[in-house]
DNA sequence: CTGCAAATGCGACTCATTCTCAATACGGAC
DNA sequence: GTCCGTATTGAGAATGAGTCGCATTTGCAG
């Protein structure tokens, strides 16, 4: 239900191969973080999250993780979903369509803009929340500042044909 | 799961009438705004989630609901809430305990502070964030800016006793 | 008071997510 | 490089929040 829009077949030749590399590199970072074994299939699902940069609904990442390890299987998605977000990698929204996407994020606090019709992740560095205001006592230990709308792709696309092509109807609300 | 401080029995004599007189107003009011008619069960919805001022399951709101319309039944709560959220009226979050509540808010945009302890709802007035980044061409339509953490309530008794009392454990972390 | 559209309750249903468990792969020790 | 204990995995069953269909009831305009 979400667009996917970088190729996640094994890297093409040239300078993608930088890119796929460097995914690769950034998806055994967060795995050795985790302090948990980089399994195939793990591999396979962060780097496809990592490559797609965008919210993908858990059936989306078995399909790209199968490409690179076919056997994975949707409970291991879940799994890895289940530690990744536990270290905080995780960002979680559900869509205009009504699906619920999970997306890769980098470490330490930040914002995120999120793309109602493709799902594209953006991160917003730095937080751009800093202090809290009073609220009677209310003690603030963490704060979530969420941006929703069009990235700029999908805004020129939406303005082009007035009816979206993307599967999420858009009523500009998150849920 | 989210605790319940205020009795949703009907009123105690004194002033806690005209408190339960301005909640019946309220829900009166906001089911007028939808245009939907006001059945007794709406409306026993509608006035448990304002009493409450809290999150609240689905399932506790039935039970609340329950005491002011004993028939009510649950798929009557989820045809509330989704019109009550259809009108933008409702927050939904997910709790430490892992737990979606479904709390009551005013009208007009706002921020809240979420107590993952205990879900009460509070609403921060006016809007934290007026401008928008510049996010390269990201058109936002909207944002949620939400603070997790404990209210003055929940601060103080989980100070005192080290192990909460609610069923909500805390991993600072909202879902 | 009447009539009809809207709303309700019940129970069946869907489907995302989690669990169970035997088989397998990982990675440190040798 | 090989071996072994343990973490991880895949498959399918199980769970449970949320939705749907339909006969019955209720709100409310006339």
């Amino acid at each position: 239900m979400i667009q996917q829009a970088s190729p996640s077949a094994p890297a093409a030749p040239g300078m993608a191969a930088d890119l796929a590399a460097s995914r690769r590199r950034e998806a055994d970072a967060a795995l050795a973080e985790l302090g948990h074994a980089s399994t195939a299939a793990r591999r396979a699902i962060v780097e496809a999250m990592i490559a797609s940069g965008r919210l993908e609904t858990p059936e989306q990442l078995l399909h790209d993780a199968r490409e690179k390890a076919p056997a994975t299987s949707l409970a291991t998605v879940y799994r890895t979903l289940e530690r990744l977000d536990a270290a905080g990698r995780i960002k979680r929204a559900t869509l205009a369509s009504g699906a619920v996407g999970y997306g890769f994020c980098g470490t330490g606090h930040h914002e995120h803009a999120i793309c109602l019709r493709c799902g594209l992740l953006q991160p917003i560095r730095p937080c751009l929340v800093s202090d809290a205001p009073d609220l009677a006592g209310f003690q603030v230990s963490s704060h979530v500042l969420d941006f929703y709308g069009l990235c700029a792709r999908c805004a020129s696309e939406a303005g082009a044909t007035s009816s979206g092509s993307a599967e999420a109807e858009g009523t500009g609300r998150p849920a």
